[in-house]
DNA sequence: ACCTGTCAATACCAAAGCGTATGGTGCATG
DNA sequence: CATGCACCATACGCTTTGGTATTGACAGGT
């Protein structure tokens, strides 16, 4: 008689990478300060002792586990987008991505409320820079010059990121389907130019 | 001779108030989650002896401190304001007076990140939704239509809480003060209407 | 069959945090 | 001056968590 165990019959031998995507899971569920080693473990259905095996310490397995949230946030947010040339199309079509894939954001929004912690900041820096940055580049070829698209990227950004927060983490809009549809249509025509 | 106290002299007796006063002081600082019964005594100068004098738990602490925080804010958001009369010159001012005393808007700043803890949660929907519905207000009064006023609140007010983490938790934008006022213009110019 | 590297279980320690119990101060009031 | 209350110190128990050390199971290659 196999003693399986009560959960995902786990593959019985972990790797590093389990445990990072372990703990990327927990952060969208619980948020960073709930990745702790045992509860981990027993959400594993194994012990520390294994962990301890694969990281030298819970720090290095946040930085594991952000590295590949980083990576994997690049290719799912930007790399949708190159195919679209026209600069207001692909702002309409980014609006529309971020306004309807919540899912991979979750983290973002939970990384915003753990910056205290070293581990996050610099990789938030880095993400929401590149985001900046794509923005403003992309109000500028929509037209606006140089410091006006700078503000603009700001401005709908500080959206961007105020709307996950408020929606996410308080529940606040909770809007149904009409009313939201209609509130990135609002969005949109206020704040992209023209 | 008499053993003084490194820190501020204390008045060599507490009242509850003085220990909610100093959890809003730690929240602004370092977060809810810093507000922790023993070192809050330490950076009082007493023990936890006295705090389970004047608080039965933690929780209780918590409640008082952000019931204080609850009215505190109240008053000083809104009660400059009821002054003007015209609503797009009270939105200026309005505008104005959220980006350039940022300090009371830190602890609203860290409530957001502290969204998980059920003490927080009501009280940060009460307030959200009261400014939200002023916003909403104020939109309408300036001649916007019902449903593009309650958008363009959401909007404003998605970008004032995004700008608020952005700014005071990342040190994203970090911007020179004619940026700033550039920025500030910016948003003025592009979110009231007319 | 045996050995070695890989992964995991167990036991243990230290620190931090919440909460309780109890005894001890100072200060006003009678 | 004594009494009592408001406030605080001390000591303790409990739980959670990070981390270490030691031992055990199990595979693949020799």
């Amino acid at each position: 008689m196999v003693a399986s165990v009560p959960k995902t019959e786990r593959p019985s031998r972990l790797s590093a990478e389990d445990w990072a995507l372990a703990a990327l899971d927990v952060i969208a569920e619980q948020g960073l300060a709930a990745v702790a080693v045992e509860p981990l473990a027993r959400r594993l259905g194994v012990t520390k002792g294994s962990f301890y095996w694969h990281f030298p310490s819970r720090e290095a397995l946040l930085v594991a586990a952000l590295e590949r949230w980083e990576v994997m946030e690049q290719e799912t947010v930007f790399g949708q987008l190159e195919a679209i040339s026209d600069p207001r199309a692909r702002l309409q079509s980014l609006f529309q991505l971020v306004a309807h894939e919540l899912k991979p954001h979750i983290i973002y929004s939970e990384l915003l409320k753990a910056l205290d912690h070293p581990v996050v900041q610099p990789v938030l820096h880095r993400v929401s820079q590149r985001r900046l940055d794509y923005l403003t580049a992309s109000f500028r070829q929509a037209g606006l010059p140089r410091l006006d698209a700078q503000n603009r990227a700001r401005l709908t950004y500080a959206a961007y990121v105020g709307f996950l927060q408020l929606s996410l983490q308080l529940g606040q809009p909770r809007l149904h389907h009409d009313e939201f549809e209609a509130y990135v249509g609002h969005v949109m025509t206020t704040l992209i130019p023209e």
